[in-house]
DNA sequence: TATCCAGATGCAATTGAGTTGCATATGGAC
DNA sequence: GTCCATATGCAACTCAATTGCATCTGGATA
């Protein structure tokens, strides 16, 4: 993941019109030196050092989301896991993903294997916006 | 889905070394007749008339799970879904899922429209578990 | 730099999916 | 029909996640 500094987190925070409090600084920061995404069970172990309650790490982790510098994902077991948003992904949203169940990595998929255009649902037309694929990748 | 009788159920039940109850049985009726894989809560609001507790539709729905006769699915809203595992033809056991944003609601994609099949990643196999469409369907 | 308030936080209580313990009931082998 | 391993019902429990509310504070403004 990328390493980024306090100043930078702060920045990122005000441009998505949210408050660079102390709380959601540290989050983005541990999440930036993590090399998986973190549960909210497991930011709150961390952040709790810096006297941060578990209520606020479980609302900021899903403001960040909201505000997308964070993505949140169901890696099979139940638990949401959190981990940045590159922005990266902004421009691939429309092919697929591929998630590992075991250790949440994600990537893109070739548009070759899997088309991602709208279908037929019962006869009817539905609206695609996401395709997500979940295994086991090859390091797992 | 399928629509199998009590009698072909109790068979099935057997064979997977279970006894053939007759909250078993409702259940795999249940999700035969249904279009859709069910929650939890949506099979036992169903047995409830039959008078089968909740713990035991748990239960139930995991045991059937371990014989291999359902099929667990994580659709991304934290909501276990089971759905008939199709025996006879594997290959079409791990059809792809559409859940609309909006309402919640999930249906099974016919494999026509979208192979659910391993495929390559960076010139390695990955093994796929669960395809997953995310949109807006025509009720919303 | 002091003031002020919408937004952020801490704490406690609550929800809801899913699990576990245990006493009782029953499927099905004999 | 008898018997016992398995299945069930009921209650209590776990744990992720949410909500309500009083208090605090980041940061815009004067």
């Amino acid at each position: 993941m990328n390493d980024f500094s306090p100043a930078v987190m702060k920045t990122l925070l005000k441009q998505a019109g949210l408050r660079a409090t102390p709380a959601r600084i540290a989050t983005l920061t541990l999440l930036s030196q993590s090399s998986k995404p973190l549960s909210h069970a497991e930011v709150s172990a961390e952040l709790k050092n810096l006297g941060v309650d578990k209520t606020t790490v479980y609302r900021n982790l899903n403001d960040l989301v909201g505000a997308n510098l964070l993505r949140r994902a169901e890696l099979g077991d139940h638990i949401w896991r959190f981990e940045l948003a590159n922005h990266h992904d902004e421009a691939c949203s429309l092919h697929p993903h591929f998630v590992c169940i075991d250790c949440g990595d994600v990537f893109c998929i070739d548009e070759k294997y899997l088309q991602a255009r709208d279908f037929q649902l019962e006869n009817q037309n539905v609206t695609v916006k996401e395709i997500l694929v979940r295994g086991h990748c090859n390091n797992c």
